[in-house]
DNA sequence: AACACTATTCTGCGATACTATATACCAGTA
DNA sequence: TACTGGTATATAGTATCGCAGAATAGTGTT
């Protein structure tokens, strides 16, 4: 599925804030985990971002840690203000799904 | 609920196609329906924004009319492009809301 | 050395929704 | 007449977010 861009807005980062609350990852396996999920063109800047912003707004911690692939991956983890933050962005999300979900199917009430 | 703003990009102008869909209607009317929805933060002016938007995209027709309440009203109807249009735009969020699901719901792969 | 692969980092951009305001039209009331 | 409130379109400015594209940096292989 291509040009979803605009339609991943503001939820492409609550997928980061689950993927991250699995068990500790890297902005490069958040990506590959992404793209199996089937968002096939998020590419590592996209996510580079979110991981930047998770950390200006301190929702996650960090352990940088050796490989013998590559350079050193960032490690992240959720924090007790990033479960919250993921608590809150699903509620958010049944919120809007389900009314998104509710206008696909449903009649609307025409005025006069 | 509040703060979704973010949420609602792109999904805000698909309501909007699936609203006119139903029949020709106006910014105001589309508004006070979107409020209804459950979107209740929606303001006129961001209705606005995406009709003109719909407008330069060539996806609706327009009609104005005289009304016995207020100023004329500019009506839309869908188009054949404005159809298509909402026809991706729900293929996209059947892709896009089933994948956030399933992520929801579905462990992870972990590799080793 | 040169190359391939992994992985992070950086920057500027375009699209979108929001805020705030202005303008206009009509009805009812004092 | 003047005022108020609901209806309705219009516009400028702002913030956020995901994306494109490239640079940089380690490690192992040839």
């Amino acid at each position: 599925m291509e040009h979803i861009t605009e339609m991943l807005k503001g939820v492409l980062e609550g997928c980061v804030l689950e993927i991250i609350s699995r068990g500790e990852t890297y902005g490069y396996e958040i990506t590959q985990h992404l793209r199996e999920l089937g968002f096939t063109d998020v590419v590592e800047g996209t996510v580079y971002t979110i991981t930047m912003r998770l950390e200006k707004h301190n929702l996650v911690d960090i352990e940088k840690k050796r490989s013998t692939v590559g350079p050193p991956r960032k490690f992240y983890t959720l924090n007790e203000a990033g479960k919250e933050k993921l608590d809150t962005f699903w509620e958010k999300w049944d919120f809007v799904s389900n009314k998104i979900n509710e206008l696909k199917s449903k009649e609307i009430k025409r005025r006069g």
